[in-house]
Formats: structure tokens, C-alpha cells, sequence
DNA sequence: CATTTCACTTGCATAACACAAGTGAATGAA
DNA sequence: TTCATTCACTTGTGTTATGCAAGTGAAATG
């Protein structure tokens, strides 16, 4: 099975036992740079698998812990995580996410050559994902740094803390 | 700076800006043999950084998931999931699993050629983190075939569910 | 007006994943 | 008791995703 890319007009072969979407990107060289990744995606409708397409590479759910936790809001602040993210992948990921409907990006008004990411509704509706994995992170790695009064909030007030959150990162959307 | 491989005693390069953690198994094709995958942990104690880096590949929880909802636990049932994982993948990955200590691997007592993967209290922890991707999917993807009656259930009664879960799922540890 | 900052892009290398084919032990039917 | 089939994998090879270093152009700063 034959599948036409919509920027390259090149043809790609699919897969028939699981199908792959080409979302104006795909396998060429040529596509590759329109592509804002992932390439692949398993349209199941199982909703596992719709989050894991949607957040589930290496680095989606870091760059949104460092502006839900973190409040980080621009390129070089998570340039500069401690995970070490590549600047090529960190540029393709905010594109992802933009495009994904994620996060938000902005010109910062007081400097013209910086732009704001921010997370949308739909992305800060992933923060109670984010603090299930602080939760098992907290109980099974020994070597977490997962704040003691931070967990015990999660465990004790979610509610409480996922409104503090969203007061403290939202970005106006209107 | 250099690490040696436990299994080969290769040296590789690894970088100092994030730490590479070489678990007997590393990028040589000779310690690819023995590698159960990922190569690299960050390690940096962050909480979501651990989580991804357990579970953060594109098919653990898928694994997780059908053994959890779906009451899978044998390496034919998990092969034939709808995403269609490949073989090799799924063989690593169960590795993976067992070495992390999410999943447990026993033979079947009705048929000696056949093993029983079933999730332990660690791994089974993991319900409520694939619990949020059910609610957030369920309300962000228009494809989804989320079952509205588990999405309500899961809304309204999430210890209760997790409870019945745990019930029919759990492997028995001691 | 030269220098630095900032958000990227480009090219090339490596790691993760995909696919097809094959293997050996356990089982079941002839 | 042989032989085909099932089952849980392994192996080889190609493709996709990620990593790393270097470079670019526009906006700010001295």
C-alpha cells in the first residue's frame, strides 16, 4: 500500500496491518523538513495509544513539566534543562506541540526577539498525568529528588494543587 | 569521558553535560546482544524524567495496557495487539519490563511451552497514570473508541475501579 | 556600527524501531 | 513414534528518531 505525502507529493509504502497517517510529512528528505514529527501514528482509537502518539516520545512531557513546574517559558530556558535536550529536537517538539494544540507561541512583549511558549487548556489538562508520574516516580525510584512536601500535596490535595498550578501557568487564551 | 561496558568492557564515550547510565549493555553490537533496553537513563532524580525513562518508549504501556484492561498475558496475545508491535520489539521490551520490575514471567501450569506475563504491585502501580491517559484521550480525541461507561466510571469512581482492576489483574507475589 | 543574544536550521552520526525470515523446544494428531 | 504445528522467541537488514556540532539571520545592546 502506497501512500502520497501532501507536501512532496512523493510516494511512501504503508504498512497494511497497522495503518500510518502522513500528516504533510513523511519518510523523503524533502518532507522530512516540513515535519514536525511524529511521523507515525497509530489511529487505534485506543486512548493509551492516542497520549502515547500524542506525548510519548523522549522529550514531550519534559518540556511540559518545565513550564508546569518549572515555569519556563522560552526556548533557552529549556535549551537549557538538565536533561541536555538536543537544540534540533527541541525546535521540532515545540513545533509538534504547537501543532498538537499543546502550548501556545508568542512574541514577548518586552523583548522582540523572544517568543513565549505557554500551555493551552488542552496541555495543562495533561498536568494530572504529569503528577501520576511524580506519584509512582516518588515511591519506586530510590534516588528521586521529588520534593517531600510536593508528593505529600499530591497525595493529599490534587485538587488543591492543579488549581494553584493553573493559576500560576496558564496562558490567557482569549 | 568514558564508561566501559559491564558485559563487553568496551570503553564508549558519554557525555558529561547529562549522565549516561551503561547497564550491562551499551551501543557495541556486542553488547547489544545482552541489552534489554533503553541504553540511557538520564538520571537526574526527576520524577517525570524516571517515568519516561521506564515506561517512556512508544510501546510499554501499550504492553501494560493490555494486560491491565485488556487481561492479556501471554507473548502470542500481546504480539496480536491491534498497534501491531514487531516480534523483536515485543521480546525486548517484555525483557525490559521484567528487569524493571513491572511485569513477572512464569510458566503456565496448563501448557509447559507457554509463559504467563502478569503484572506486579510495581507495574499494576502504573493503573492510575494509564487512567488519566484514558480521561485526558477520552475528552481530546474525536477518534477515540474510549467505552463512555469506563470513561464515567472513571470519573466518578476512580478508587472503586482501580480497585476491581487490582482484583482481576494482579499477579499473585508471594 | 560592530558585537552579542536569541531562536532557530543544517549535516552528519548513532540509537531505536520495523520487517521478514528462521530456530528450537513442547505439543498434538496420524 | 513420527511429523506437522504451535509457541516464544532470535537474527539480519533496512528505516526512523534522536544526538551533536556547527552555522545562520534577525533583533537588541554597547
Amino acid at each position: 500500500m502506497q501512500v502520497k505525502c501532501t507536501i512532496s507529493n512523493n510516494l511512501h509504502i504503508a504498512s497494511d496491518i497497522f495503518e500510518i497517517l502522513i500528516v504533510s510529512c513523511s519518510r523523503c528528505s524533502k518532507c522530512r523538513k516540513n515535519c514536525t514529527c511524529p511521523k507515525t501514528k497509530r489511529q487505534t482509537g485506543c486512548p493509551i495509544a492516542f497520549a502515547l502518539d500524542t506525548v510519548g516520545d523522549k522529550w514531550s512531557l519534559i518540556i511540559i513539566r518545565d513550564i508546569l513546574m518549572r515555569g519556563k517559558e522560552t526556548y533557552g530556558e529549556f535549551l537549557a534543562a538538565e536533561e541536555g535536550i538536543a537544540t534540533n529536537i527541541l525546535a521540532n517538539r515545540l513545533k509538534h506541540l504547537q501543532d498538537e494544540g499543546l502550548i501556545s507561541k508568542t512574541r514577548d512583549p518586552k523583548n522582540q526577539r523572544r517568543y513565549l511558549y505557554q500551555l493551552t487548556q488542552k496541555g495543562f489538562d495533561l498536568a494530572p498525568l504529569v503528577l501520576e508520574m511524580v506519584r509512582w516516580s516518588a515511591a519506586y525510584d530510590p534516588e528521586t529528588t521529588a520534593r517531600p512536601d510536593i508528593v505529600e500535596r499530591v497525595n493529599t490535595d490534587r485538587e488543591g494543587f492543579l488549581e494553584d498550578l493553573r493559576k500560576s501557568r496558564m496562558a490567557d487564551e482569549d
